[in-house]
DNA sequence: ATGTCTTTGTGAACGCGTGCACAAAGATGG
DNA sequence: CCATCTTTGTGCACGCGTTCACAAAGACAT
Protein backbone atom coordinates (compact mmCIF):
# COMPACT_ATOMS: atom_id res chain seq x y z
CA UNK A 1 0.00 0.00 0.00
CA UNK A 2 1.16 3.64 -0.63
CA UNK A 3 0.55 4.14 2.62
CA UNK A 4 3.51 4.02 4.76
CA UNK A 5 3.69 4.00 8.12
CA UNK A 6 6.19 4.97 10.69
CA UNK A 7 6.85 3.99 13.38
CA UNK A 8 4.77 2.23 15.86
CA UNK A 9 5.39 -0.76 15.68
CA UNK A 10 1.72 -2.55 16.03
CA UNK A 11 -0.04 -1.22 19.54
CA UNK A 12 -3.03 -3.92 18.74
CA UNK A 13 -5.27 -0.97 20.16
CA UNK A 14 -7.90 -3.24 21.86
CA UNK A 15 -7.50 -6.87 19.89
CA UNK A 16 -8.37 -5.02 16.68
CA UNK A 17 -4.76 -5.97 14.58
CA UNK A 18 -3.52 -2.93 12.84
CA UNK A 19 -4.32 -4.79 9.25
CA UNK A 20 -7.97 -4.82 10.00
CA UNK A 21 -8.17 -0.98 10.76
CA UNK A 22 -6.22 -0.24 8.14
CA UNK A 23 -8.88 -2.51 5.72
CA UNK A 24 -12.01 -0.75 7.75
CA UNK A 25 -12.45 2.21 5.64
CA UNK A 26 -12.42 0.48 2.81
CA UNK A 27 -15.54 -1.63 4.33
CA UNK A 28 -17.03 1.39 5.03
CA UNK A 29 -17.24 2.87 1.70
CA UNK A 30 -18.32 0.03 -0.08
CA UNK A 31 -21.32 -0.48 2.58
CA UNK A 32 -21.74 3.09 2.38
CA UNK A 33 -22.02 3.15 -1.10
CA UNK A 34 -24.58 0.09 -0.86
CA UNK A 35 -26.21 2.16 2.22
CA UNK A 36 -27.13 4.86 -1.02
CA UNK A 37 -28.66 2.31 -3.56
CA UNK A 38 -30.94 1.29 -0.50
CA UNK A 39 -29.71 -2.10 -0.43
CA UNK A 40 -30.34 -3.71 3.36
CA UNK A 41 -28.00 -6.52 3.48
CA UNK A 42 -24.76 -7.85 1.63
CA UNK A 43 -22.69 -10.82 1.94
CA UNK A 44 -19.37 -11.23 3.14
CA UNK A 45 -18.74 -12.41 -0.60
CA UNK A 46 -20.32 -9.67 -2.13
CA UNK A 47 -18.92 -6.84 0.22
CA UNK A 48 -15.58 -8.36 0.01
CA UNK A 49 -16.03 -8.18 -3.85
CA UNK A 50 -16.74 -4.67 -3.59
CA UNK A 51 -13.60 -4.11 -1.24
CA UNK A 52 -11.20 -6.23 -3.25
CA UNK A 53 -9.94 -8.42 -0.30
CA UNK A 54 -10.57 -12.29 0.28
CA UNK A 55 -14.38 -13.11 1.83
CA UNK A 56 -12.50 -15.33 4.85
CA UNK A 57 -10.58 -12.56 5.93
CA UNK A 58 -13.38 -9.72 5.47
CA UNK A 59 -14.97 -12.38 7.96
CA UNK A 60 -12.30 -12.42 9.98
CA UNK A 61 -12.21 -8.41 10.60
CA UNK A 62 -15.46 -8.47 11.33
CA UNK A 63 -15.47 -10.94 14.08
CA UNK A 64 -12.79 -8.59 15.60
CA UNK A 65 -15.43 -6.08 16.34
CA UNK A 66 -18.07 -8.59 17.43
CA UNK A 67 -20.90 -11.05 15.69
CA UNK A 68 -22.77 -8.62 13.27
CA UNK A 69 -23.75 -10.89 11.03
CA UNK A 70 -26.56 -13.37 10.37
CA UNK A 71 -25.56 -16.38 9.17
CA UNK A 72 -27.82 -17.69 5.80
CA UNK A 73 -28.00 -13.95 5.10
CA UNK A 74 -25.58 -11.76 5.19
CA UNK A 75 -24.61 -8.52 7.27
CA UNK A 76 -27.27 -5.63 7.88
CA UNK A 77 -25.76 -2.63 5.68
CA UNK A 78 -27.13 0.03 8.15
CA UNK A 79 -25.56 -1.28 11.00
CA UNK A 80 -22.20 -2.37 9.89
CA UNK A 81 -21.93 1.25 8.52
CA UNK A 82 -22.87 2.48 11.84
CA UNK A 83 -20.73 0.19 13.59
CA UNK A 84 -18.02 0.41 11.45
CA UNK A 85 -17.88 4.26 12.07
CA UNK A 86 -18.48 3.90 15.32
CA UNK A 87 -15.26 1.78 15.76
CA UNK A 88 -13.09 4.43 13.48
CA UNK A 89 -14.60 7.27 15.43
CA UNK A 90 -15.91 8.90 13.05
CA UNK A 91 -19.10 9.69 14.86
CA UNK A 92 -17.44 11.87 16.31
CA UNK A 93 -15.96 15.45 15.50
CA UNK A 94 -12.26 15.35 14.08
CA UNK A 95 -10.79 19.35 13.83
CA UNK A 96 -8.11 19.16 11.53
CA UNK A 97 -5.22 21.72 10.78
CA UNK A 98 -3.11 22.22 7.43
CA UNK A 99 1.01 23.27 7.60
CA UNK A 100 2.23 24.20 4.67
CA UNK A 101 -0.30 26.12 1.91
CA UNK A 102 1.55 25.26 -1.30
CA UNK A 103 0.17 23.31 -4.31
CA UNK A 104 -0.42 20.31 -2.20
CA UNK A 105 -1.68 21.82 0.91
CA UNK A 106 -4.25 24.13 -1.00
CA UNK A 107 -5.63 20.94 -3.24
CA UNK A 108 -5.94 19.09 0.56
CA UNK A 109 -7.61 22.23 1.67
CA UNK A 110 -9.99 21.72 -1.23
CA UNK A 111 -10.37 18.08 -0.34
CA UNK A 112 -14.24 16.98 -0.14
CA UNK A 113 -13.95 14.13 1.39
CA UNK A 114 -12.89 15.96 4.44
CA UNK A 115 -16.36 17.41 6.15
CA UNK A 116 -18.17 14.48 4.52
CA UNK A 117 -16.59 11.73 6.95
CA UNK A 118 -16.18 13.43 10.28
CA UNK A 119 -13.08 15.37 9.25
CA UNK A 120 -12.92 19.19 9.74
CA UNK A 121 -10.15 21.70 8.58
CA UNK A 122 -10.07 23.48 11.67
CA UNK A 123 -7.27 26.05 10.05
CA UNK A 124 -4.35 26.80 7.28
CA UNK A 125 -0.85 27.33 8.48
CA UNK A 126 1.95 28.56 6.18
CA UNK A 127 5.29 30.21 7.07
CA UNK A 128 5.11 32.49 4.09
CA UNK A 129 3.49 36.33 5.81
CA UNK A 130 2.05 36.82 2.12
CA UNK A 131 -0.19 34.11 2.53
CA UNK A 132 -1.49 35.21 5.98
CA UNK A 133 -5.06 36.59 5.95
CA UNK A 134 -5.29 35.11 2.26
CA UNK A 135 -7.98 32.53 2.13
CA UNK A 136 -8.03 29.31 0.57
CA UNK A 137 -10.84 27.09 0.23
CA UNK A 138 -13.35 29.35 2.30
CA UNK A 139 -10.57 29.46 4.95
CA UNK A 140 -7.97 32.17 6.03
CA UNK A 141 -4.31 31.41 6.41
CA UNK A 142 -2.49 32.08 9.19
CA UNK A 143 0.88 32.64 10.34
CA UNK A 144 2.90 29.82 11.41
CA UNK A 145 3.71 32.07 14.65
CA UNK A 146 0.58 31.14 16.07
CA UNK A 147 0.76 27.43 15.42
CA UNK A 148 0.41 26.98 19.30
CA UNK A 149 -2.35 29.35 19.71
CA UNK A 150 -4.59 27.74 16.82
CA UNK A 151 -3.50 24.14 18.04
CA UNK A 152 -4.74 24.58 21.71
CA UNK A 153 -7.51 26.79 20.90
CA UNK A 154 -9.64 24.50 18.83
CA UNK A 155 -8.16 21.38 20.36
CA UNK A 156 -6.48 20.34 17.41
CA UNK A 157 -5.21 16.15 17.79
CA UNK A 158 -4.45 15.76 14.19
CA UNK A 159 -2.18 17.72 11.91
CA UNK A 160 -1.54 17.26 8.73
CA UNK A 161 2.19 18.00 7.34
CA UNK A 162 2.43 19.71 3.51
CA UNK A 163 5.70 21.44 3.89
CA UNK A 164 9.17 21.32 2.48
CA UNK A 165 10.79 18.51 3.66
CA UNK A 166 13.09 20.64 5.41
CA UNK A 167 10.48 22.68 7.64
CA UNK A 168 8.62 18.75 8.36
CA UNK A 169 10.33 18.06 11.42
CA UNK A 170 10.30 21.75 13.20
CA UNK A 171 6.70 21.90 12.08
CA UNK A 172 6.05 18.62 13.80
CA UNK A 173 7.93 19.03 16.71
CA UNK A 174 5.93 22.04 17.36
CA UNK A 175 3.02 20.48 16.54
CA UNK A 176 3.59 17.47 19.17
CA UNK A 177 4.34 19.81 21.62
CA UNK A 178 1.14 21.90 21.40
CA UNK A 179 -1.15 18.69 22.03
CA UNK A 180 -1.26 16.98 18.33
CA UNK A 181 -0.70 13.26 18.66
CA UNK A 182 -1.46 12.58 15.22
CA UNK A 183 0.20 13.68 12.20
CA UNK A 184 -0.01 12.99 8.32
CA UNK A 185 3.10 13.48 6.71
CA UNK A 186 3.07 14.56 2.79
CA UNK A 187 7.10 15.45 3.57
CA UNK A 188 9.45 13.62 2.07
CA UNK A 189 10.86 13.36 5.42
CA UNK A 190 11.42 10.88 8.35
CA UNK A 191 9.85 12.21 11.16
CA UNK A 192 11.09 11.22 14.71
CA UNK A 193 8.11 12.02 17.55
CA UNK A 194 8.01 10.63 20.58
CA UNK A 195 6.27 7.66 21.85
CA UNK A 196 2.14 7.81 21.86
CA UNK A 197 2.12 9.88 18.86
CA UNK A 198 1.19 8.40 15.56
CA UNK A 199 2.96 9.31 12.42
CA UNK A 200 1.24 8.24 9.25
CA UNK A 201 3.22 8.77 5.55
CA UNK A 202 2.11 9.96 2.29
CA UNK A 203 4.63 9.43 -0.27
CA UNK A 204 4.58 10.30 -4.12
CA UNK A 205 7.59 9.72 -5.29
CA UNK A 206 8.07 6.27 -3.06
CA UNK A 207 4.94 5.26 -4.80
CA UNK A 208 6.46 5.65 -8.65
CA UNK A 209 9.53 4.43 -7.23
CA UNK A 210 7.66 1.09 -6.16
CA UNK A 211 6.25 0.82 -9.70
CA UNK A 212 9.46 1.30 -11.28
CA UNK A 213 10.67 -1.51 -10.04
CA UNK A 214 7.93 -3.51 -10.61
CA UNK A 215 7.64 -2.07 -14.32
CA UNK A 216 11.48 -2.75 -14.54
CA UNK A 217 11.10 -6.19 -13.88
CA UNK A 218 8.15 -7.04 -16.33
CA UNK A 219 10.14 -5.27 -19.12
CA UNK A 220 13.27 -7.31 -18.31
CA UNK A 221 11.53 -10.65 -18.41
CA UNK A 222 10.18 -9.85 -22.03
CA UNK A 223 14.30 -9.09 -23.02
CA UNK A 224 15.04 -12.10 -21.78
CA UNK A 225 18.18 -11.82 -19.50
CA UNK A 226 19.25 -8.15 -19.92
CA UNK A 227 21.71 -6.51 -16.85
CA UNK A 228 23.32 -9.45 -14.75
CA UNK A 229 26.93 -7.73 -15.35
CA UNK A 230 27.00 -5.49 -12.49
CA UNK A 231 29.79 -3.34 -13.06
CA UNK A 232 32.87 -3.22 -11.06
CA UNK A 233 33.16 0.66 -10.45
CA UNK A 234 29.90 2.65 -10.22
CA UNK A 235 29.67 3.93 -14.17
CA UNK A 236 28.35 7.49 -12.78
CA UNK A 237 25.85 8.81 -13.39
CA UNK A 238 23.46 8.68 -10.72
CA UNK A 239 24.26 10.38 -6.74
CA UNK A 240 26.04 13.87 -6.86
CA UNK A 241 25.72 14.78 -10.43
CA UNK A 242 22.30 14.38 -11.52
CA UNK A 243 21.27 16.72 -8.56
CA UNK A 244 19.88 19.64 -11.33
CA UNK A 245 17.93 21.56 -8.53
CA UNK A 246 16.40 20.50 -5.55
CA UNK A 247 17.82 17.25 -4.23
CA UNK A 248 14.71 15.79 -4.44
CA UNK A 249 14.21 15.27 -0.77
CA UNK A 250 13.75 18.30 -0.52
CA UNK A 251 10.76 19.63 -1.29
CA UNK A 252 7.11 18.35 -0.35
CA UNK A 253 4.59 16.26 -2.46
CA UNK A 254 4.26 19.22 -4.32
CA UNK A 255 6.37 22.11 -4.02
CA UNK A 256 4.63 25.27 -1.85
CA UNK A 257 6.89 27.95 -3.38
CA UNK B 1 1.06 4.72 5.14
CA UNK B 2 -0.91 6.31 2.59
CA UNK B 3 0.34 3.96 0.48
CA UNK B 4 -2.00 0.81 -0.03
CA UNK B 5 -1.44 -1.81 -2.39
CA UNK B 6 -4.17 -3.81 -4.18
CA UNK B 7 -4.66 -6.70 -5.33
CA UNK B 8 -1.06 -8.38 -6.46
CA UNK B 9 -0.30 -10.73 -3.22
CA UNK B 10 3.52 -10.13 -3.52
CA UNK B 11 5.30 -11.16 -6.81
CA UNK B 12 8.17 -11.81 -4.80
CA UNK B 13 10.10 -10.22 -8.06
CA UNK B 14 13.86 -11.77 -8.39
CA UNK B 15 13.62 -13.18 -4.65
CA UNK B 16 13.45 -9.38 -3.35
CA UNK B 17 11.07 -9.13 -0.92
CA UNK B 18 8.01 -6.74 -1.11
CA UNK B 19 8.81 -5.06 1.75
CA UNK B 20 12.59 -4.95 0.87
CA UNK B 21 11.43 -3.25 -2.22
CA UNK B 22 9.41 -0.16 -0.74
CA UNK B 23 11.95 0.44 1.62
CA UNK B 24 14.82 0.87 -0.99
CA UNK B 25 13.57 4.40 -1.95
CA UNK B 26 14.04 5.56 1.31
CA UNK B 27 17.42 4.32 1.70
CA UNK B 28 17.97 6.05 -1.50
CA UNK B 29 17.01 9.01 0.16
CA UNK B 30 18.70 8.97 2.43
CA UNK B 31 22.36 7.84 0.76
CA UNK B 32 21.45 10.97 -1.61
CA UNK B 33 21.38 13.16 1.35
CA UNK B 34 24.88 11.61 2.47
CA UNK B 35 26.20 11.72 -1.47
CA UNK B 36 25.97 15.26 -1.05
CA UNK B 37 27.53 16.25 2.13
CA UNK B 38 29.76 14.51 0.35
CA UNK B 39 30.18 11.34 2.71
CA UNK B 40 32.24 8.89 1.33
CA UNK B 41 30.96 5.70 3.57
CA UNK B 42 28.43 4.89 5.81
CA UNK B 43 27.57 2.13 8.54
CA UNK B 44 24.39 0.28 8.58
CA UNK B 45 23.60 1.57 11.81
CA UNK B 46 24.09 5.49 11.20
CA UNK B 47 22.24 4.75 7.60
CA UNK B 48 19.38 2.91 9.75
CA UNK B 49 19.21 5.82 11.80
CA UNK B 50 18.79 8.30 8.92
CA UNK B 51 16.15 6.05 7.40
CA UNK B 52 14.16 5.30 10.61
CA UNK B 53 14.72 1.59 10.38
CA UNK B 54 16.30 -1.31 12.61
CA UNK B 55 19.94 -1.80 11.53
CA UNK B 56 19.35 -5.40 11.23
CA UNK B 57 16.41 -4.83 9.08
CA UNK B 58 18.63 -2.87 6.81
CA UNK B 59 21.56 -4.97 6.70
CA UNK B 60 19.11 -7.70 5.79
CA UNK B 61 17.19 -5.97 2.71
CA UNK B 62 20.77 -4.86 1.60
CA UNK B 63 21.76 -8.66 1.45
CA UNK B 64 19.02 -9.66 -1.07
CA UNK B 65 21.00 -6.90 -3.30
CA UNK B 66 24.08 -8.50 -3.10
CA UNK B 67 26.91 -8.01 -1.08
CA UNK B 68 27.87 -4.49 -1.54
CA UNK B 69 29.25 -3.44 2.31
CA UNK B 70 32.89 -3.73 3.87
CA UNK B 71 33.25 -5.55 7.35
CA UNK B 72 34.74 -3.19 9.65
CA UNK B 73 33.87 0.07 7.47
CA UNK B 74 30.25 0.00 6.17
CA UNK B 75 28.97 0.71 2.65
CA UNK B 76 30.53 2.98 0.05
CA UNK B 77 27.73 5.84 -0.48
CA UNK B 78 28.16 6.60 -4.15
CA UNK B 79 28.05 2.83 -5.18
CA UNK B 80 25.00 2.10 -2.93
CA UNK B 81 23.17 5.23 -4.32
CA UNK B 82 24.30 3.47 -8.18
CA UNK B 83 22.92 -0.11 -7.00
CA UNK B 84 19.78 1.27 -5.45
CA UNK B 85 19.43 3.32 -8.55
CA UNK B 86 19.73 0.51 -10.95
CA UNK B 87 17.63 -1.92 -8.98
CA UNK B 88 14.71 0.19 -8.48
CA UNK B 89 15.12 1.14 -12.44
CA UNK B 90 15.99 4.94 -11.71
CA UNK B 91 18.63 4.90 -14.51
CA UNK B 92 16.19 5.07 -17.11
CA UNK B 93 13.91 7.57 -18.08
CA UNK B 94 9.92 7.04 -17.20
CA UNK B 95 7.55 8.64 -19.08
CA UNK B 96 4.22 9.39 -16.83
CA UNK B 97 0.81 10.48 -17.91
CA UNK B 98 -1.06 12.37 -15.21
CA UNK B 99 -5.45 11.74 -15.71
CA UNK B 100 -7.40 14.54 -14.06
CA UNK B 101 -5.91 17.69 -14.02
CA UNK B 102 -8.01 18.94 -10.92
CA UNK B 103 -6.87 20.36 -7.56
CA UNK B 104 -5.02 17.21 -7.29
CA UNK B 105 -4.01 16.76 -10.46
CA UNK B 106 -2.14 19.99 -10.89
CA UNK B 107 -0.56 19.87 -7.90
CA UNK B 108 0.88 16.72 -9.18
CA UNK B 109 1.89 18.03 -12.25
CA UNK B 110 4.08 20.84 -10.20
CA UNK B 111 5.72 18.05 -8.07
CA UNK B 112 9.58 18.88 -8.85
CA UNK B 113 10.49 15.41 -7.39
CA UNK B 114 9.11 13.96 -10.85
CA UNK B 115 11.85 14.88 -12.77
CA UNK B 116 14.73 14.54 -10.54
CA UNK B 117 14.61 11.02 -9.87
CA UNK B 118 13.46 9.72 -13.94
CA UNK B 119 10.37 10.19 -13.85
CA UNK B 120 9.01 12.88 -16.68
CA UNK B 121 5.72 14.00 -16.93
CA UNK B 122 4.69 13.01 -20.51
CA UNK B 123 1.32 14.34 -20.78
CA UNK B 124 -1.44 15.50 -18.84
CA UNK B 125 -5.06 14.22 -19.84
CA UNK B 126 -8.35 15.85 -18.82
CA UNK B 127 -12.03 15.16 -19.72
CA UNK B 128 -13.11 18.66 -19.57
CA UNK B 129 -13.11 20.13 -23.01
CA UNK B 130 -12.68 23.49 -21.26
CA UNK B 131 -9.34 22.48 -20.22
CA UNK B 132 -7.70 21.51 -23.52
CA UNK B 133 -4.99 23.62 -24.58
CA UNK B 134 -4.40 25.43 -20.95
CA UNK B 135 -1.31 24.93 -19.92
CA UNK B 136 -0.58 23.69 -16.16
CA UNK B 137 2.92 23.49 -14.94
CA UNK B 138 4.17 24.41 -18.49
CA UNK B 139 2.33 21.22 -20.12
CA UNK B 140 -0.52 21.85 -22.37
CA UNK B 141 -3.26 19.92 -20.94
CA UNK B 142 -5.18 17.24 -23.49
CA UNK B 143 -8.26 15.70 -23.72
CA UNK B 144 -9.51 12.15 -22.74
CA UNK B 145 -10.09 11.32 -26.51
CA UNK B 146 -6.44 11.36 -27.31
CA UNK B 147 -5.69 8.86 -24.42
CA UNK B 148 -4.55 6.20 -26.41
CA UNK B 149 -3.09 7.93 -28.97
CA UNK B 150 -0.94 9.76 -26.15
CA UNK B 151 0.11 6.60 -24.57
CA UNK B 152 1.65 4.63 -27.69
CA UNK B 153 3.27 7.84 -29.20
CA UNK B 154 4.71 8.27 -25.60
CA UNK B 155 5.41 4.62 -25.37
CA UNK B 156 4.36 5.58 -21.63
CA UNK B 157 3.80 2.45 -18.89
CA UNK B 158 2.74 4.19 -15.98
CA UNK B 159 -0.63 6.61 -15.39
CA UNK B 160 -1.44 8.44 -12.74
CA UNK B 161 -5.08 8.76 -11.67
CA UNK B 162 -6.46 11.77 -10.50
CA UNK B 163 -10.16 12.05 -11.58
CA UNK B 164 -13.57 11.61 -9.35
CA UNK B 165 -14.06 8.20 -8.20
CA UNK B 166 -16.66 7.70 -11.14
CA UNK B 167 -14.19 8.19 -13.78
CA UNK B 168 -11.35 5.88 -12.47
CA UNK B 169 -12.46 2.59 -13.16
CA UNK B 170 -13.22 3.52 -17.21
CA UNK B 171 -10.24 5.77 -16.90
CA UNK B 172 -8.09 2.53 -15.89
CA UNK B 173 -9.36 0.30 -18.62
CA UNK B 174 -8.52 2.18 -21.19
CA UNK B 175 -5.30 2.99 -19.41
CA UNK B 176 -4.29 -0.55 -19.51
CA UNK B 177 -5.96 -0.97 -22.88
CA UNK B 178 -3.63 1.46 -24.47
CA UNK B 179 -0.95 -0.57 -22.90
CA UNK B 180 -0.13 0.92 -19.51
CA UNK B 181 1.21 -1.30 -16.79
CA UNK B 182 1.88 0.54 -13.84
CA UNK B 183 -0.66 2.64 -12.08
CA UNK B 184 -1.07 4.97 -9.72
CA UNK B 185 -4.61 5.47 -8.17
CA UNK B 186 -5.27 8.72 -6.09
CA UNK B 187 -9.55 8.45 -6.78
CA UNK B 188 -11.34 6.83 -3.76
CA UNK B 189 -12.12 3.53 -5.69
CA UNK B 190 -10.88 -0.03 -6.09
CA UNK B 191 -9.68 -0.56 -9.43
CA UNK B 192 -9.84 -3.98 -10.83
CA UNK B 193 -7.41 -4.71 -13.71
CA UNK B 194 -6.22 -7.74 -15.33
CA UNK B 195 -2.94 -9.73 -13.84
CA UNK B 196 0.11 -8.03 -14.79
CA UNK B 197 -0.97 -4.84 -14.03
CA UNK B 198 0.33 -3.09 -10.64
CA UNK B 199 -1.70 -0.58 -8.65
CA UNK B 200 -0.76 1.38 -5.55
CA UNK B 201 -3.38 3.36 -4.34
CA UNK B 202 -2.82 6.63 -2.09
CA UNK B 203 -6.36 7.94 -0.36
CA UNK B 204 -6.30 10.86 2.07
CA UNK B 205 -9.71 9.72 3.23
CA UNK B 206 -8.30 6.23 4.69
CA UNK B 207 -5.15 7.82 5.97
CA UNK B 208 -7.07 10.01 8.27
CA UNK B 209 -9.61 7.32 9.10
CA UNK B 210 -6.93 5.17 10.43
CA UNK B 211 -5.21 7.99 12.36
CA UNK B 212 -8.74 8.90 13.70
CA UNK B 213 -9.04 4.98 15.19
CA UNK B 214 -6.04 5.77 17.22
CA UNK B 215 -7.01 9.11 18.02
CA UNK B 216 -10.12 7.76 19.63
CA UNK B 217 -8.65 5.13 21.31
CA UNK B 218 -5.85 6.75 22.91
CA UNK B 219 -8.75 9.37 24.10
CA UNK B 220 -10.77 6.43 25.36
CA UNK B 221 -8.13 5.66 27.44
CA UNK B 222 -7.97 7.97 29.30
CA UNK B 223 -11.34 8.76 30.34
CA UNK B 224 -11.15 5.00 31.71
CA UNK B 225 -14.23 2.72 30.14
CA UNK B 226 -15.67 4.96 28.31
CA UNK B 227 -18.21 2.79 25.66
CA UNK B 228 -18.47 -0.66 26.43
CA UNK B 229 -21.96 -0.69 26.17
CA UNK B 230 -23.01 -1.30 22.16
CA UNK B 231 -26.15 -0.18 21.50
CA UNK B 232 -28.81 -3.20 20.71
CA UNK B 233 -30.35 -0.91 17.79
CA UNK B 234 -27.62 1.10 15.89
CA UNK B 235 -29.30 4.54 17.51
CA UNK B 236 -29.32 6.35 14.01
CA UNK B 237 -26.94 9.26 13.18
CA UNK B 238 -24.48 7.55 10.91
CA UNK B 239 -25.43 5.65 7.33
CA UNK B 240 -28.01 6.95 5.00
CA UNK B 241 -28.56 10.15 6.77
CA UNK B 242 -25.39 12.43 7.04
CA UNK B 243 -24.60 11.82 3.53
CA UNK B 244 -25.03 15.61 3.34
CA UNK B 245 -23.90 15.96 -0.13
CA UNK B 246 -20.83 13.75 -2.07
CA UNK B 247 -21.04 10.34 -0.99
CA UNK B 248 -17.66 10.89 -0.18
CA UNK B 249 -16.17 7.71 -2.12
CA UNK B 250 -17.28 9.92 -5.27
CA UNK B 251 -14.52 12.59 -5.46
CA UNK B 252 -10.92 12.06 -5.52
CA UNK B 253 -8.63 12.79 -3.47
CA UNK B 254 -8.91 16.36 -4.16
CA UNK B 255 -12.21 17.39 -6.22
CA UNK B 256 -11.70 18.86 -9.58
CA UNK B 257 -14.61 20.30 -10.24
C1' DA C 1 -41.92 -28.93 13.65
C1' DT C 2 -38.56 -30.60 10.80
C1' DG C 3 -35.37 -30.67 7.00
C1' DT C 4 -32.67 -28.24 3.75
C1' DC C 5 -29.82 -24.74 2.29
C1' DT C 6 -27.17 -20.64 2.74
C1' DT C 7 -23.74 -18.04 5.04
C1' DT C 8 -21.28 -16.87 9.11
C1' DG C 9 -17.55 -17.43 12.47
C1' DT C 10 -13.27 -19.67 13.54
C1' DG C 11 -9.63 -23.47 14.32
C1' DA C 12 -5.48 -24.56 12.28
C1' DA C 13 -1.71 -24.44 9.04
C1' DC C 14 1.29 -21.78 6.47
C1' DG C 15 4.27 -18.03 4.88
C1' DC C 16 6.24 -13.53 5.28
C1' DG C 17 8.57 -10.07 7.87
C1' DT C 18 11.17 -8.70 11.94
C1' DG C 19 14.72 -8.64 15.26
C1' DC C 20 18.26 -10.96 18.06
C1' DA C 21 22.59 -12.51 18.43
C1' DC C 22 26.74 -14.20 16.67
C1' DA C 23 30.27 -15.89 13.59
C1' DA C 24 32.99 -14.47 9.68
C1' DA C 25 35.50 -10.86 7.35
C1' DG C 26 38.39 -7.42 6.85
C1' DA C 27 40.61 -3.03 8.34
C1' DT C 28 44.00 -1.06 11.29
C1' DG C 29 47.91 -0.65 14.44
C1' DG C 30 51.96 -2.44 16.43
C1' DC D 1 52.82 -11.00 10.49
C1' DC D 2 49.75 -11.08 14.21
C1' DA D 3 46.33 -9.27 17.40
C1' DT D 4 42.50 -6.50 18.06
C1' DC D 5 38.52 -4.17 16.98
C1' DT D 6 34.74 -2.77 14.11
C1' DT D 7 30.97 -3.89 11.20
C1' DT D 8 28.84 -6.85 7.96
C1' DG D 9 26.02 -10.85 6.65
C1' DT D 10 22.89 -14.36 8.29
C1' DG D 11 20.90 -18.50 11.00
C1' DC D 12 17.18 -18.80 13.93
C1' DA D 13 13.07 -18.01 16.44
C1' DC D 14 8.98 -15.54 17.03
C1' DG D 15 4.71 -13.19 15.90
C1' DC D 16 1.44 -11.25 12.70
C1' DG D 17 -1.44 -11.81 8.78
C1' DT D 18 -3.59 -14.69 5.31
C1' DT D 19 -6.07 -18.48 3.68
C1' DC D 20 -8.39 -22.88 3.73
C1' DA D 21 -11.88 -25.62 5.20
C1' DC D 22 -15.59 -26.81 8.08
C1' DA D 23 -18.81 -26.96 11.84
C1' DA D 24 -22.45 -24.24 13.91
C1' DA D 25 -26.25 -21.18 13.27
C1' DG D 26 -30.12 -19.56 11.56
C1' DA D 27 -33.54 -18.49 7.63
C1' DC D 28 -36.99 -20.44 4.90
C1' DA D 29 -40.07 -23.74 2.83
C1' DT D 30 -42.98 -27.51 3.43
Amino acid sequence: MATGRTHRPATRSRGIPEATVARLPLYLRALTALSERSVPTVSSEELAAAAGVNSAKLRKDFSYLGSYGTRGVGYDVEYLVYQISRELGLTQDWPVVIVGIGNLGAALANYGGFASRGFRVAALIDADPAMAGKPVAGIPVQHTDDLEKIIKDNGVSIGVIATPAGAAQPVCDRLVAAGVTSILNFAPTVLSVPDGVDVRKVDLSIELQILAFHEQRKAGEETAAGDGALPAAAPRGAAAGDADQGPDGDVPAVMPA
